[in-house]
RNA sequence: GGGCGCGUAGCUCAGCGGGAGAGCACUACGUUGACAUCGUAGGGGUCACAGGUUCGAUCCCUGUCGCGCCCACCA
């Protein structure tokens, strides 16, 4: 005997173990069956399952599985990504806390043993947590962005966008991070409004004839100066274009330039031009062929370009130190406070320093062209459809990706350097050499680049690195392009965009047909949860304590189009209840022996209630299907609660009781099979959603009737075709439900007492009423406590009736009735009724709706109209008796 | 400055051209016979506001207000 509730703590790590065991979780081997391959986004190597994860990857499964049901070889292909800064950090971290050098005097080699070893004892522990959530990832195919074979790609890729006059070397203003010394991209540069203050400085006149007032934020920069740029059009400047003026605290002469950049009314007019730590500076210098001094060093402390006195200060002591030393001079000309914004490193936090730097670029801007034409055309389509907006924007003004990084974690850059500086691009040393020989014509001493790429450069890659690009794999050929790729909006430019780019170059081909883009999962606050920011929940409480399932479903469920999700735990509990209450409807058939013993099949009932359930099962398959296939998560998963619950469990179940203790053993018979053969269809529709206890449920219900062929993942999904829908029995339980349904709501407005059961008084009843009521007077007794009679006599005075398929009900009310209350309740419903009589009436003479409307809504009015007028009627008598019996 | 989105029950949120829904919470009643609960019933909404389109608008369009996010700029 199944006991009374779902343990998901004994039952998840068996049916997790026992997935993977069968080879459940490889694609299957048949040529004939479709290929569906989703690629996961490869978590951080030094991550924790976030429920940003928890959602991404519950969607990822829920395809999977649905997928795989439907009997597609499919390929969920799982890894992780090597996460340059963030690993590297936390490495440092440990190294630092450990009390060791830092990583400069332990030297690379040491220090990227040191990151392997932390990645073999502490890294890939989100992969783990992916199991425990019954990711059904083919976990024999996991791939880490640094295995050799990914590493391999990344090299041949590059050396081949180099080839392509795709990836050049360039000096130029980069984002830099003081903290991590090292460039990052413009994405990686996050701006934070912070409270600041506007300086204004004045730059005395060569001549002494005057001076001209700039405005800053940044005076430490002062130091960098190399003019003052004005507008040409600024009348207050005009006279002092092309004179020269002493910059402060320095011996430089530095000119008054005119440029369109300065803006007359910003700050004072006048701007002071420092182009080697400023990116609209940098486009001024250029203009001008203006030199550019560089005033910080690789941590943002100032450098021996500045006068002696503020040499190796950090820029911020430096900023007090100029302050002070301007005051002194008395060339400061006033301040105001002012909230701008400032560049930050998403990593490290620091503000970062546009500085002048050699690095490597990779030409977006060109690939970009065939991965916005990609997404024109519909060869990728994202859901919901308004991200393809996004994307375009980014994609049309795109700048070229600074891809190099100076870390020693991640993809050392495949160029060597020759004595004279020649740049060898291969995709190893010995090319390299080979190459340098062929130029030298000797052998020639090597130097490999020193850097390292971005960490996105090989996430680039992912959808065909990891099914075996470059070589020509089978895996490659069946499952590229991927079908879909789940993923948050945060990351299309980092990610997908770049996927797009790099898959179109290289396979010809897009990376996936569809991208799902879901909700960000936010903190209580509403903020951006990151693994930088720490701000992260732990799903795996939430598994602890509700189980997999319960997680899993009320993510699906809440995983609508274009609204962020704020998790509450109060619904994960009730989905939680959810599984408690398939687990006992399971409980319920299994001791009523419901066990399907041979090949059932569902057009075969007899029983009207059996027939109407399939009936019902034959929507709800078609339903969730067209819901799965639309991405619809959240309709998919409230169609199934509510066809469980609502249909399934409170009147199907309930209503089969009174036969399952019957005498009629035919009836009996094909009652359990039915009941036994929904329930099959309610778990397999339900898997993909909440596997682990459909799984032991499917199991536990094998060990009765018909052998179980296999487990529940492997099987095949429901074929359940819309024509056993029965109408008439549909038309049947209807009525049955309304019966119920209105004995309930009017023993609720009667007050009866919960014992006693209503007599009823059928007037009119025709012998096939009489035959139904029969027929589930058990039931009606039951859910209804409904007693009824079909006696001719009239109705007693005092009584309210209404009408049901032909039948009229007629309630005595006396003795049970509170008449004031009664009285009052009627006359609100009647004014109600008369509202609606009067608008849909207004509605039905209105020859425009009847000219215009479709047929069906202009008959839905009607009987819209007469159900009111009937109502209506039946009030009138309810009222009038409520009077009499007064 | 440009873009995207949101405003629906006390709370968290679905929905969407044809008389507004769920879960939780609340109230009442019932429940020892599948249900660490469950069932039934109930209260509770000008679907942010104002115009427009339409036979008909919570839904489409325009504008306003409030909120969030992304991009750009910021002397």
């Amino acid at each position: 005997m199944i006991e009374t509730t779902f343990d998901p703590k004994s039952v998840e790590p068996r049916w997790s173990e026992a997935w993977e065991q069968s080879g459940a979780f490889q694609p299957k081997k048949d040529a004939k069956a479709e290929a569906f391959c989703i690629v996961i986004p490869p978590p951080n190597v030094t991550g924790s399952l976030h429920i940003g994860h928890a959602l991404n990857n519950t969607l990822q499964d829920v395809l999977a599985r649905f997928e795989r049901l439907r009997g597609k070889s499919v390929l969920w292909q799982p890894g992780m990504d090597h996460a340059g800064i963030a690993t590297q950090m936390v490495v440092e971290r440990q190294l630092a806390a450990e009390g060791n050098q830092d990583r400069r005097a332990l030297g690379r080699e040491a220090f990227l043993e040191r990151v392997w070893e932390w990645k073999a004892q502490s890294g890939g522990r989100i992969l783990e947590q992916l199991r425990r959530l019954g990711a059904s990832c083919d976990w024999s195919r996991e791939r880490f962005t640094l295995d050799e074979g990914l590493s391999a790609a990344v090299r041949k890729v590059f050396v081949q966008l180099h080839k392509d006059g795709l990836i050049y070397k360039d000096k130029r203003l980069v984002n830099w991070d003081p903290h991590f010394e090292t460039a990052i991209s413009d994405l990686e540069v996050v701006s934070k409004d912070v409270a600041g203050t506007m300086w204004k400085i004045a730059y005395p006149l060569e001549d002494s004839s005057g001076e001209i007032v700039v405005a800053t934020t940044r005076p430490e920069t002062v130091l960098g100066d190399v003019a003052v740029a004005v507008n040409p059009k600024d009348e207050r400047y005009q006279g002092l274009i092309g004179k020269r003026v002493r910059l402060p605290l320095t011996d430089r002469l530095i000119p008054i330039v005119a440029d369109d950049y300065a803006d007359p009314e910003a700050g004072t007019g006048a701007v002071k031009i420092t182009p080697a730590h400023d990116f609209n500076d940098f486009k001024v210098a250029k203009r001008h062929d203006l030199p550019m001094i560089n005033i910080f060093t690789s941590r943002a402390a100032l450098n021996e370009s500045v006068p002696q006195e503020f040499r190796g200060m950090d820029r911020f002591i430096a900023r007090d130190a100029v302050l002070k030393r301007l005051e002194d001079e008395g060339l400061r000309r006033g301040e105001d406070a002012i909230r701008h914004s400032e560049p930050h490193g998403d990593r490290s936090g620091v503000v970062v320093e546009p500085w002048l730097t050699d690095q490597w670029y990779v030409d977006a801007p060109k690939l970009a062209v065939s991965a916005i034409a990609a997404v024109e055309q519909g060869d990728t389509a994202f859901i919901p459809k308004n991200w393809e907006k996004t994307y375009f924007e980014w994609m049309r003004n795109i700048e070229p990706w600074c891809v190099s990084r100076q870390l020693w974690w991640g993809h050392r850059i495949p160029a060597w350097y020759g004595p004279d500086g020649a740049i060898f691009v291969e995709e190893d040393e010995a090319a390299a050499n080979a190459a340098a020989r062929k130029k030298y014509g000797a052998e020639a001493e090597l130097r490999q680049d020193e850097d390292v790429l971005d960490t996105w450069f090989s996430s680039a890659l992912w959808p065909f690195s990891t099914l075996g690009w470059p070589e020509k794999t089978p895996e490659l050929k069946r499952f590229y392009p991927t079908a879909t790729l789940v993923t948050a909006h945060d990351i299309i430019f980092f990610w997908v965009a770049r996927m797009m780019m790099m898959g179109l170059h290289f396979m010809k081909e897009v990376p996936f047909r569809e991208v799902y883009i879901h909700a960000l999962v936010r903190d209580a606050s509403g903020a951006k949860m990151s693994k930088s920011k720490g701000n992260v929940l732990d799903p795996l409480d939430l598994v602890d304590k509700y189980g997999a399932d319960a997680l899993r479903f009320t993510l699906a469920a809440m995983a609508a189009q274009g609204r962020d999700i704020k998790l509450s735990e109060q619904r994960i509990e009730s989905s939680r209840n959810f599984g408690t209450k398939l687990w006992n409807a399971a409980r319920f058939c299994q001791m009523n022996e419901c066990a399907v013993w041979d090949e059932f099949d569902p057009a075969s009932p007899k029983e009207k209630i059996n027939r109407w359930i399939i009936g019902e099962t034959a929507k709800t398959v078609a339903k969730v299907t067209e819901e799965l296939e639309a991405r619809r998560f959240n309709e998919a998963a409230a169609t199934l609660y509510r066809f469980v619950w609502n249909v399934f469990c409170d009147w199907y179940l309930e209503f089969i009781k009174p036969m399952l203790s019957g005498e009629d053993e035919a009836a009996k018979s094909e009652t359990r099979r039915t009941a036994a053969w929904t329930l099959d269809q309610i778990l397999t529709l339900l898997h993909p959603f909440m596997p682990f206890i459909t799984e032991e449920l499917w199991a536990r219900l094998g060990e009765f009737g018909q052998k179980r062929d296999g487990m529940l993942i492997t099987s095949p999904w429901p074929k359940v075709p819309l024509s056993l829908v029965d109408a008439e029995a549909e038309g049947e339980i209807e009525w049955m439900v309304r019966l119920i349904a209105e004995t309930r709501s009017t023993r609720s407005e009667l007050n009866v007492p919960p014992a006693a059961k209503i007599p009823l008084l059928l007037i009119g009843a025709d012998q096939a009423t009489e035959v139904r009521l029969e027929r589930y007077q058990n039931l009606i007794d039951r859910m209804g406590r409904l007693e009824y009679s079909t006696s001719a006599e009239a109705p007693p005075p005092g009584s309210v009736t209404f009408v049901l398929d032909g039948a009229t009900v007629a309630l005595p009310l006396e003795g049970i009735v509170d008449f004031a209350a009664e009285t009052e309740r009627l006359k609100k419903d009647v004014a109600k009724l008369d509202a609606e009589i009067s608008k849909t009436e207004a509605k039905l003479a209105n020859a425009d709706f009847i000219a215009r409307a479709p047929e069906e809504v202009v008959e839905e009015q009607r009987e819209r109209l007469d159900e009111a007028k009937s109502t209506r009627a039946k009030l009138d008598a309810a009222r009038e008796r409520l009077a009499a019996a007064q």
